[in-house]
DNA sequence: ACCTGAACACCGTTCAAGT
DNA sequence: ACCTGAACACCGTTCAAGT
């Protein structure tokens, strides 16, 4: 049913395939379209799935076409990284220190949870190309200098909640080392064990260790930090942290 | 020098080389004389650099040997996984929350750097096997137990305390987007790059932005979450955390 | 400039065969 | 019980060849 079926006037001869680009023709492929359908895979395979050569056949080209959009595996991994954080919506400032940051925080949650497959690519590997998380870091900046922290101050402070987002979306979306969910799920029933086990406070947070609602922890953590930031800031930077 | 070149009683037949495992000999492989060699070649190579051939090859064996001690090589890195949480060495417990819970954090942050590129997979992959790190857990509920907290809020703050662990872990043994280091380091030479790409807070920043000192970032965050605990558990737990 | 195909040097793992 | 070796179905990437 497809044109290999009717003989073309160009590719006449014999049954052979066209081999390069078809002449005059737009370029199948673009940087775009390649990454697009990488995240789409990753998302359906998981990280370890894709492979170059399923990419290629789920684009309907050769495998050795996508290294004129991309370097190389890696470089494409980069290019889904990328996506991710371009893909966070940066929401509007209010001038209030924990709105604005719990804001941002949850923007942040919200972009990596709508992938949770290729999010680890986000959180795991170095981002060369940095362009994509400055306006990122510029909203969390603004957001502390407005509070009245200094840059270098300021730059700490993002550094905390940044690595504390880090830890609990890695959690969430369950690579990671969870104290939570289903390796944990028998621990309540096994009260008796853990305390003879030489666990006591284990043994009394088994019901709760057990169970996990992931917008709580990450409320509560950042409730945490903001506290602790306020109390400096408040404290005119007197406290000793 | 070896007893390849002594014609041995039982292999007398041909050059041919003996198959199965010398009769009558000590096994050569165990688990933990593969997960040894597994770490030791993790840290030579990478994690990406590990295959189940060359670590064969390290071990001087075939390589489907390695089967009859480690399921797969999923199994195998699981294992090497809990040799990390296993290697924490948990301090003993003084009753200040700040200092015990600095020093556990430590602890933990040591036995992680100790193995800069095993680490990603504690970090980054689901503990299977939970045992190793319930010690662990039963140390960092204690500290925070003994500080007045209740169960269900002492799972919280481990929670809280362990996610920016495994983030500022990550950043250090960079894996993960680092917002600091070289790709930031010429972030200074480009103030009024910055400012005129409407990035005014991230220029003023970025002399502090260009530099980490991995210690000072990971005694920030640990306070500034001590503070919000300290804040929390003298508040009567009043405060809106 | 862009796409193709064969080839190379790797992988993890199954399975039958050894001892 | 434990180790081996061939084989299978994959990989990423180089390189020469097409248009």
């Amino acid at each position: 049913m497809n044109s290999r079926h009717m003989p073309s006037r160009k590719s006449a001869a014999a049954g052979a395939r066209s081999r390069g680009r078809p002449p005059g023709s737009d370029p199948v492929l673009s940087r775009d379209r390649v990454l697009d359908v990488a995240v789409r895979l990753v998302e359906k395979l998981g990280v370890d799935g894709l492979s170059m050569r399923k990419l290629a056949a789920e684009l309907g080209v050769d495998s050795m076409s996508l290294y004129n959009h991309v370097a190389n595996k890696d470089a494409l991994l980069d290019g889904i990284a990328e996506r991710l954080v371009l893909s966070i919506e940066i929401p509007e400032r209010t001038g209030d220190l924990r709105n604005d940051l719990m804001a941002l925080a949850n923007a942040f949650r919200a972009a990596a949870v709508r992938r949770p497959q290729a999010v680890s690519l986000l959180l795991t590997r170095e981002l060369r190309s940095f362009a994509g998380g400055l306006a990122s870091a510029e909203a969390a900046l603004a957001i502390l200098a407005e509070a009245g922290l200094d840059p270098d101050k300021a730059v700490h402070a993002f550094r905390t909640a940044f690595a504390f987002l880090v830890g609990t979306v890695l959690r969430e979306v369950s690579v990671g080392p969870t104290f939570s969910g289903q390796n944990l799920g028998d621990l309540a029933h096994r009260r008796a064990e853990l305390e003879s086990a030489g666990m006591p406070f284990v043994a009394a947070a088994s019901p709760h260790l057990a169970v996990i609602d992931h917008m709580v922890e990450f409320d509560f953590g950042l409730s945490l930090l903001i506290a602790g930031l306020e109390n400096y800031v408040s404290g005119g930077g007197s406290r000793r942290i």
